[in-house]
DNA sequence: TTATTATAATTAGATGTCTAACTATTGTCA
DNA sequence: TGACAATAGTTAGACATCTAATTATAATAA
């Protein structure tokens, strides 16, 4: 019989793992980040400019949630918004030189975190791990 | 090698769940109850009686968040509070009949999301993903 | 015994997050 | 063309959550 605890343990596993990339960020000099702004800082990080309405679906939050977290980011200037010339209801958003600099530190705060999250696990065994992930998630929709 | 979009995809198998568990708490009728509400619920059903900080230590979270959350479970009437004789700093939070009556539908919630979340797994999957799952929990101590 | 330290809980203030309501603009259709 | 519907974004208000500060009580040490 399954335990079922599965999803308590998922739950503590996603925290402890956004207090540390909360930390490491931090160690890298770049405060007041939580890991939705992260997220909106990864998608931009692409080169692309999206509007509110497209990142708040990137980032799986709403609009309003998205409107207080792009303001923050403009606040500490990683960002900036800009209403389009088409359609004036539309607000784009690019990344500063300032954000353009993240890059470096993302990518070896992700390294970071997986060396530590997939320690002692095999490839195959992560794998098989995130296939695992992959069917659950689709479960729950 | 490993893709490392693990923890990205750990958030949103826990949103969803959480979101799975709280309409489900909403079609039995309990109302206004959140995951962390839930946790202090569940730890009750054992029939102890736990003081604030037995209580933030459990479900993994501060003494500030636990005296918000215990005083909605109090408006709500599942539990009450009670001081301490030999320790008056100290306050216990017991289940009311009505708390109690929630063990019936806490269970069949249990089992609704262990169904959906596992629909899939065969029992060995699960049990190889739990342990995986413990050994992550473990490397992000 | 009294002063200091430690502990339990709450309050204060900030922030991310949500839903509902609102504003402003664009699209549609009779 | 003009009225209604749809869409993008923000504002308002609520709540869970955190850290820091505060209150009240208990424990310890000089």
């Amino acid at each position: 019989m399954k335990q079922g605890n599965a999803i308590a343990l998922l739950s503590r596993i996603t925290e402890k793992a956004h207090k540390l990339i909360v930390k490491e960020l931090e160690s890298h000099g770049i405060e007041g980040i939580v890991p939705s702004h992260g997220s909106i800082l990864v998608h931009l990080l692409t080169g692309e400019k999206y509007t509110m309405k497209e990142l708040a679906e990137k980032i799986h939050r709403t609009k309003p949630t998205v409107t207080v977290l792009v303001d923050k980011l403009v606040n500490l200037g990683y960002v900036t918004k800009e209403k389009s010339n088409e359609d004036s209801r539309v607000t784009f958003i690019t990344l500063t030189e300032k954000g353009l600099g993240l890059r470096t530190s993302f990518y070896t705060i992700s390294e970071t975190l997986n060396a530590v999250v997939y320690k002692d696990l095999s490839d195959e065994d992560a794998e098989y791990f995130e296939a695992i992930l992959q069917k659950i998630n689709r479960n729950l929709n």
